[in-house]
DNA sequence: CTCTTATCTTTCCATTGGATAGTTAAGGCA
DNA sequence: TGCCTTAACTATCCAATGGAAAGATAAGAG
């Protein structure tokens, strides 16, 4: 039974580039990654739902694609900060600003497959840049406070806990709140 | 058709508190709020699915009173923790990890009715708490601080990015961390 | 003792994520 | 060129979900 109302392609072709982008607008206007649909993003994407258990497996594979996509382009972010540690901070907030459904999907382990190896490459990569950043830290509880002030800013700004003025940068409001534990002391 | 098969009373007695506390459990053992199902929980409570219908309205109603509940139970513990900033923090984290369930939803207003009189009636106190104790705060990013790093490792926490020992107090573990911002400067 | 109303159940529905089996195309190899 | 293996995709079925509607039961007011 060959159906094929559409003359698109059988093979789309990227498949699995679209779907990413596909499941991230869809988190970002639905709000939250609990409400993401598996079939919707399918529609988006113009393919049918099935299609994605060979890119992905299922719902948590997609969702795991996108937690190492967020990983990776927070590695680079923090890379390409260089090694001040204000903005490197700057930097954090700023990828989770622009990239808030990756963000959200990243910090809830539940939702994905935390045990992937390309996970938990591109996770380590970030540890890694984060990590060699914070390298100049007295102790552990100083890597602990640099890392928790930022992820906190981060975490409350893609939250929507705080409330500012539309359009502001992010990272521009963050600079002078985590510089507070950069001062002399 | 009356079938009925337990002899359990026809109306609950409590059946709110028991929806509250089924639903709690049921998100801590699905690892996420997104996996929670309200039928569910409505077998935890030994209830038809159909019956929240009328106490929640719906999912997200049940959700919507999860959050309250946090709030509320955080601005208590934030009262209860006296006027010493560093206490505040620590009480802070110490109810993140001890109310994982209730934090993740809190922080996530996608999945619940954001707007609801009570839920930010409760919201208001815990930010008025919170307030109070910041109030000797020089500046606004000096409050904006305070809260980032204190949210920031009570979401670390609870999401389990920091490997910390089985069984170790959240709350002594962040005091010498958000201690780093008390210091004389 | 009846009426009213809050609480709960049954039943039905569209939608979801996943499983299975089949269809199409693309590339290696004769 | 023609075959054949395999990647990529569709069609279809299924159990489970959240919600809506309508009815059953109980509790309390008068």
């Amino acid at each position: 039974m060959a159906a094929m109302t559409a003359d698109r392609p059988y093979h789309h072709g990227d498949l699995r580039r679209a779907a990413l982008t596909a499941a991230v607008d869809a988190i970002k206007e639905g709000g939250s990654p609990a409400a993401l649909s598996l079939r919707d993003v399918a529609r988006r994407a113009g393919v049918s739902h099935a299609a994605f258990k060979h890119h992905f497996g299922g719902k948590p594979g997609l969702l795991t694609a996108v937690a190492t996509e967020g990983y990776a382009l927070l590695a680079d972010a923090l890379t390409a900060a260089g090694d001040d540690r204000i903005e490197a901070g700057v930097a954090y907030v700023r990828f989770a600003a622009a990239h808030p459904a990756h963000f959200d999907v990243m910090f809830q382990p539940g939702l994905y497959n935390a045990d992937d190896p390309d996970l938990r490459a591109a996770e380590q990569r970030a540890g890694a840049a984060l990590t060699a950043v914070l390298s100049s830290s007295a102790d552990e509880n100083d890597e602990l406070a640099a890392w928790s002030i930022v992820h906190g800013f981060a975490s409350l700004w893609v939250s929507g806990a705080l409330r500012t003025a539309p359009g502001a940068d992010a990272g521009e409001a963050a600079r002078p709140v985590i510089s507070l534990l950069e001062l002399p002391r």
